[in-house]
DNA sequence: GCAAGGTC
């Protein structure tokens, strides 16, 4: 039974490179369904079992994301839907007990192609929007400000909204005019009693005439008591414990964030103390057995005797709440002891079972009794509470009612009031938005599910967007704050949670069978398309609000290296992510990152002149490796992607295996003892061995090891070799290049051209004397047409924009 | 470097 999906979707390659795509594009590129964990191999598993089977059942969750993976269960085993020899058969359950199964065994149905395709839909559009918006505003604000400390300013149809929220409370807590307020409050005793009344008008916001009010009240002097009443009432036990009420409980009662919780649930469940934790249902199966679940904690030395006498009691029911049909409430399993669990597993746990608990023991009944007053032409009240029967609340303490007890009054009774207290205090603003409280809202809205809220509220909080203070308030930054104010102004709806339930629907009518899913995905994009179109277009609304609170890219960081097109000084930017920053031609170039990065012994890239660093990864055991910040930036040629995103990882390509790369990660010349027989001259700038550069042959180009920079030789030339003779001016190798003499570009091709590498000029002058041509030339050269990273100039402006702020439309 | 959804 296979719980977890094998696939997932992105783009194909061509599209992952950030400055080579425009955003825009995202939304009609083709996507590709990727192995989520290529190495479990679990596609291959499925159709090593499936060999020679001849009937293929489906056990899967019986929802959306189910059915998904019950075709991709399909495509793997190579199964066909309705071959009449090789049969496919989709089990439906509601739980995994033994009746359910061999039901759902004896009713065996066909898969549901429409309900898998709403995935489907749902993966497309997902990817598609936030990876646009992501990389839009990715570029747009890392171009631009310096103290930003964000590695991406990440979108999503959960996140943003989940972000909403906060900003939201946060708004109104800074718009909040506190206002004065005053309360009439007579005082009298009785019976031993000192009571304030409360009065029926609440607070009055205006003083003389609640002046007024306490002076009709002295005036008069006596309370006269104009009715009693009691009432029985009751609190009622909580239904079956799902996945947000557990995570709302531990945020708000057990300071534990939802990423903990889960953690902690998690491994509560795997160690077979708790149910399963991820589910949305609250009420039990009609067949559950509650005798057998409350058994093991009868031995609990807290609640023990409770359990007892519940299940003395034969009286067990618990109260009805919804069935999602997923999977039960989440109920202990087996008695653990504090020892076993520790800390907060022990306290996660101990409130799982005082939950389950409280859900089959009775109602808390208690009696209200109230009494009116009246003085001086107003009325006032107090009330007293009475717990008659405790229920649920002796095992949940902190849900008991507080008993107040009154004294004796009679109808018509008249009392010396005390004093007439004329209370002045001020509304107050809300707090932050509590965890609990978000999850809340993201529950009534829709945003998320049981098993990644958690994850969106994680999110929020590692982009820097959020904060989680004391007690659990979730504090936007400015980052966030910018953001959301920022939508706000330019389209709400970005925002806003119905972007979500936008979404939700079209797909359910995919789901349905009501609508076709390429139209449907296709209607959708469209319309998220032209709202990308629009947020570009009116970027400069949110840029505003960003340029007030974060200091330009040209103010921050300190001088570090020579920029090769202006010759000026680039700063160098520490925050995340770190990058140099030219000012003079507004343009960033990214480093590697989480180390440190310095100046490489003043060298340039003899490519483009750029000043080369040393970058030192962070850790005792770092590796070392120079560079050239324009080439690393805009790789001068295909693969080198590969060795960059090696040096990333910290794998560094091994020598002598992929065709001979040059090795970035260790300069030192006795880790490339497999290049260097290839070496053909060494590097002008930085006297590393110039190799040929296996990716590019037949069209050769010469690259250096060590700065990482690149010749090019001429289309067409077919093999190169250095020669014995020197160059005169600057004593480097003369290389040989032969040529075919179709591919020549030279007009008498099939000749010998021989060239130094390093004097541009005299190579020129060579070149002319010997064949009136030159042909060594750096690769584009100086201001190349691909401009560095960050720059957001001329980028993603393509979007139509006629329509703005339109409201989304139904398929 | 990017989403949201699963999960072990």
């Amino acid at each position: 039974m296979f719980h977890c999906l094998q696939f997932s979707v992105d783009f194909p390659a061509k599209y992952q490179d950030w400055t080579a795509t425009d955003p825009t594009d995202l939304f009609q590129a083709p996507i590709v369904k990727t192995e989520s964990n290529p190495k479990a191999h679990i596609p291959r598993h499925l159709s090593q079992e499936a060999r020679g089977c001849s009937h293929l059942v489906l056990w899967l969750d019986c929802d959306r994301e189910g059915e998904n993976i019950c075709f991709e269960v399909i495509e793997c085993t190579e199964f066909v839907v309705h071959d009449t020899r090789r049969k496919v058969h989709r089990a439906r359950f509601s739980s995994v007990t033994e009746k359910d199964i061999l039901k759902a065994m004896d009713n065996l149905v066909a898969p549901n192609k429409d309900e898998a395709l709403a995935v489907d839909a749902r993966q497309e559009i997902d990817l598609k929007v936030g990876v646009a918006f992501t990389r839009f505003q990715t570029s747009y604000f890392q171009g631009k400000y310096g103290n930003l400390d964000a590695r991406v300013i990440s979108y999503g149809p959960c996140q943003t909204p989940t972000l909403g929220f906060c900003v939201q409370r946060y708004l109104q807590i800074t718009t909040f005019k506190p206002e004065k307020f005053w309360i009439v409050r007579p005082y009298i005793l009785q019976g031993g009693y000192d009571l304030q009344l409360d009065w029926e008008r609440g607070k009055l916001f205006d003083s003389e005439v609640a002046a007024m009010f306490q002076k009709l009240v002295m005036d008069d002097g006596f309370v006269k008591v104009t009715d009693m009443s009691e009432k029985q009432e009751s609190k009622t036990r909580p239904s079956g414990l799902n996945t947000v009420n557990l995570l709302k409980v531990a945020s708000s009662a057990l300071g534990l964030g939802p990423q903990m919780a889960m953690q902690i649930a998690e491994r509560l469940y795997t160690q077979g103390f708790i149910s399963y934790p991820r589910t949305e249902s609250t009420s039990y199966p009609l067949s559950f057995d509650f005798k057998g679940a409350l058994g093991p904690l009868v031995k609990d030395p807290t609640c023990g005797p409770y359990v007892q006498q519940l299940l003395n009691s034969g009286h067990l029911k618990a109260r009805q709440g919804t069935d999602a049909g997923d999977h039960p409430p989440i109920t202990p399993m087996r008695l653990a002891t504090e020892d076993m669990l520790g800390g907060d597993a022990w306290k996660l746990y101990q409130y799982i079972c005082q939950h389950f608990i409280g859900t089959v023991s009775a109602d808390c009944k208690y009696a209200r009794t109230m009494v009116d007053f009246s003085v001086g032409g107003e009325s006032f009240h107090c009330v007293g509470l009475r717990v008659i029967v405790k229920g649920f609340t002796a095992v949940m303490p902190w849900l008991a009612v507080n008993e107040k007890s009154l004294p004796q009054f009679s109808k018509g009774d008249k009392i010396k009031i005390s004093k007439v207290e004329l209370y002045e205090g001020y509304t107050t603003a809300p707090d932050y938005l509590s965890e609990s409280e978000l999850i809340s809202l993201m529950e009534k809205h829709g945003i998320g599910t049981d098993a990644s809220i958690s994850v969106h509220i994680n999110n929020i909080c590692e982009r820097n967007y959020v904060q989680v203070q004391g007690g659990r308030r979730l504090v936007p930054t400015e980052l966030g704050i910018c953001l959301i104010r920022g939508y706000q102004c330019i389209d709400p709806d970005l925002c806003l949670p119905d972007i979500r339930s936008f979404i939700e629907h079209q797909i359910t009518l995919v789901a349905k069978g009501q609508a076709d899913h390429s139209r449907v995905v296709h209607h959708v994009l469209l319309q998220f398309k032209q709202k990308y179109g629009y947020f570009v277009k009116q970027i400069e609304n949110m840029d505003a609000l960003f340029e007030a609170q974060f200091s330009p890219l040209a103010d921050s960081g300190r001088v570090l290296s020579r920029c090769g097109k202006c010759l000026r000084y680039m700063k160098y930017i520490s925050t995340q992510p770190s990058r140099l920053f030219c000012g003079t031609c507004e343009e960033v170039y990214y480093v590697p990152q989480r180390g440190a990065v310095k100046l490489y012994k003043e060298l340039e890239c003899p490519l483009d002149n750029f000043q080369l660093l040393l970058f030192s990864m962070a850790g005792p055991e770092g590796k070392t490796f120079p560079f050239c910040p324009y080439c690393y930036n805009n790789p001068p040629f295909e693969g080198i992607d590969t060795l960059f995103s090696a040096v990333k990882t910290g794998n560094s390509t091994t020598p002598g295996k992929g065709a001979g790369m040059p090795c970035f990660l260790c300069p030192h010349p006795t880790c490339r003892h497999s290049l260097i027989s290839q070496g053909v001259c060494a590097c002008p700038e930085c006297h590393g061995t110039l190799v040929l550069d296996p990716v590019s042959a037949p069209k050769w180009r010469l690259s250096c090891n060590l700065c990482n920079c690149l010749v090019s030789l001429p289309h067409g030339a077919h093999r190169i070799s250095t020669t014995k003779d020197r160059c005169p001016e600057c004593d480097s190798t003369i290389i040989e290049v032969d040529f075919n003499k179709k591919t020549s570009p030279l007009k008498d091709g099939n000749t010998l051209h021989a060239g130094c590498i390093l004097c541009d000029e005299l190579l020129h002058s060579l070149i002319e004397m010997k064949h009136g041509k030159s042909f060594f030339r750096h690769r584009g050269g100086r201001g190349r047409g691909r401009g560095g990273r960050g720059g957001h100039r001329g980028r993603g402006r393509r979007g139509k924009t006629e329509d703005p702020k339109m409201s989304f439309r139904d398929f």
